[in-house]
DNA sequence: AGGGCTAGTCGTACAGTGTACGACAAGAAA
DNA sequence: TTTCTTGTCGTACACTGTACGACTAGCCCT
């Protein structure tokens, strides 16, 4: 499953995720401790804890000890609240970070790195749509800001400071895609990775003809053999992020 | 919204997939001319005219003049019947893709243009989780076959020519997924990207801190200037494609 | 021709979703 | 004490995939 977000009212959704209004509750009922952080972190720990399946309006209620349209008193919408656990949790990119002595490359990887590292820890962010409109709160210009820093004094001008990094960001964030999309996989069905392929292979043997796929024939079992699997995101990782960074370095340096 | 596919028992899938059964029906009711073509193709279409979002059930079996579960007959499930979606899109990659008669470079770029082409024609094939256990049909073996063609002859051994292509194809899929997100940010809210954008910028500007920002504050105004968005994904296409053709030449010819 | 069986059709039901609406109550202000 | 504001939340609506079981049209066999 895939959210949307970016709906709503841009001024809305900015005072949100900069907690410019915070409106000092006055007069209540029970509830009495809730507030925009707490629910939004709540939200992040069951979605970490369970999923962004898990995420409903009912159950994070329930796990807030309130009804559900409570929470609409906080949050304007569904789509508001993914914005807002979003940039909470891109914030935790700086903590992963650290660019080192190394000279842009080095630090380009380190970014690399720490956006994989994030998204093993909230793989629920690869199944928010953030890429037309992010949310530009606090978590997410963090981790903007570092990953220009990387590339900073390499001589790029602006618009190819800001191309590299979002070809890297993409580039991790595919990647990483593919391991969430296994998991869900293996959850869904009861079926590991290996298993499946083991499953698999030997009917798709028989099944396809070599004539019409000859490359396949010869490329495929041997990939397929190496990784035990269709597709192995970590192997694709370590190899695209080398490939990746050889292609920048001719841009920045002229060669590799 | 992203769908779950790669449910369902193997065997039963690749059957499907490879259309092996075929029941050649006997005694049946007042759908008659309904075969698992007819559906699929009618998936295809709705997804095609209404988004991946109107494919549910019960209306594609209101576009077909048949009780929702009838489709069930046909179809152990709704992944599955993306799965078969997926596949049957996939086969178009033929039609759109003309090696050329360039090297492995323009080639790859050429499969990397008809990719993007696909997603261009079915822009509901980016919301299918797709990644982890692809419905190995014979649309998905067509492009894997023809892109594997491309990095053939280039002295790379099979793991690295499947690797370089899945690169390639998953720098496409990630890219085209920011347009896909764009479209349905623009349906979801009624207002463009540009629109967004100059309604966000002047709010962004007076709410952050540029010392907490410099390299954002330098960067980010200039870069979203050049694209008039957060992001203009075709921009990024274009870029990226020549990074990532730089980076893969390195591997190929040891040199850009 | 008649009976039995198979296999395709599909109405109903269930548990779930986001959220609009309006009733309610608790605290602050008059 | 009364009035007003503001947070709480029960109910309802339209929607999802699909399990279950009832129905029936057509084929095969006697």
């Amino acid at each position: 499953m895939t959210e949307i977000t970016g709906t709503g009212d841009p001024a809305r959704s900015l005072s949100l995720l900069w907690r410019l209004v915070e409106p000092a509750p006055r007069g209540r009922g029970a509830a009495a401790g809730l507030s925009v952080d707490r629910v939004v972190d709540a939200a992040v720990a069951l979605a970490d804890a369970e999923g962004l399946g898990a995420v409903s309006m009912r159950r994070l209620a329930t796990d807030l000890d309130v009804g559900a349209m409570t929470l609409y008193t906080y949050v304007p919408a569904k789509a508001e609240l993914l914005d807002l656990m979003v940039d909470s949790a891109l914030g935790e990119f700086a903590a992963l970070y650290t660019p080192g002595t190394g000279g842009w490359r080095a630090r380009l990887e380190a970014v690399a790195r720490a956006s994989w590292a994030l998204y093993e820890r909230h793989p629920w962010l690869l199944l928010v749509a953030a890429s037309g409109r992010p949310p530009l709160g606090p978590g997410v210009l963090t981790k903007y800001e570092l990953g220009l820093q990387a590339v900073d004094g390499t001589g790029l001008d602006e618009v190819a400071m800001d191309a590299v990094f979002t070809l890297v960001e993409g580039f991790v964030a595919g990647t990483a895609r593919g391991v969430v999309d296994q998991v869900a996989a293996e959850e869904a069905t009861g079926i590991t990775e290996t298993e499946w392929w083991e499953a698999t292979a030997p009917i798709l043997d028989r099944v396809f003809d070599p004539e019409r796929f000859p490359t396949v024939t010869r490329v495929g079992p041997v990939a397929g053999e190496a990784q035990q699997a269709a597709y192995d995101p970590r192997r694709a990782f370590e190899f695209g992020l080398a490939r990746l960074l050889d292609g920048i370095a001719v841009l920045v340096d002229g060669a590799a």
